[in-house]
DNA sequence: TAGGCCATCTGGTCCT
DNA sequence: AGGACCAGATGGCCTA
């Protein structure tokens, strides 16, 4: 099975100051095949090694404390004064810049988190609504329509049997599962127009006009 | 090859 | 202050 295009790319535009760059290891490939699958490409792929990537987290490189060039600058000397200042304040700068570094990695990481619940609850509504080419995965925009639409039927369906359907007509479970079914042939025929159509006519149905 | 769809990054804003 | 949410940008993969 192969889904979509989603090749783990490297972040667009590292964020980091080439020195503070999380050493993008290179490139962990997500596995060749084994990208994602159905269900949630999100959550599988979480799991997936390149994830570690950006939540490498602080401790890549020794982390603040590491100090690892460090060896002290020195003692001692008029010059070595100021200089010493100097890569203090460069220092601390690096150290800003590494802590916004570090909150930025741990910030794209809760966002990629947050797509990846986004896209599991996608997963989840496109497996909760019936539709016809099954073989094909829905696009979200897909999914979202078809959704809508499901959620009018039925509505249709429950105005019905909550007794706004002409007497004699109430609707039993058989009948309800055949306005269902007439949902999904509309939609195999008629493709989406044509179910606001149906959806009309149902509706006027269930007003007894 | 163009267009569609998607994942990810990023910076801004809102919310707790 | 920090996290959640959002929208724009970017670039990869796939299909017609």
């Amino acid at each position: 099975m192969k889904s979509k295009g989603k090749a783990v790319k490297p972040a667009r535009r590292a964020w980091s100051d080439p020195d503070l760059e999380p050493e993008l290891e290179p490139d962990t490939e997500p596995e060749p095949g084994s990208s994602e699958q159905e269900g949630s490409e999100a959550s599988v792929r979480i799991a997936g090694s390149w994830r570690l990537r950006s939540g490498d987290r602080p401790e890549h490189r020794g982390g603040v404390g590491g100090e690892a060039g460090g060896g002290r600058e020195g003692g001692g000397g008029g010059n070595g004064v100021r200089k010493t200042m100097a890569s203090h304040r460069r220092r601390r700068q690096h150290g800003a810049a590494k802590e916004r570094n570090v909150r930025r990695l741990e910030s794209n990481e809760r966002e990629r988190q947050r797509m990846h619940k986004l896209n599991n609850a996608f997963q989840a509504l496109r497996e909760a609504i019936p539709h016809v080419k099954m073989d094909k995965k829905l696009s979200k925009i897909e999914t979202l329509t078809l959704a809508k639409n499901y959620i009018k039927a039925l509505t249709t369906i429950v105005l019905g049997m909550s007794g706004t359907m002409p007497a004699g007509e109430a609707v039993s479970a058989e009948s309800a599962a055949r306005l269902l079914q007439c949902y999904q042939q509309h939609l195999e025929e008629e493709g989406e127009e044509g179910l606001t159509e149906y959806l009309t006519s149902m509706h006027s149905f269930s007003q007894g006009s």
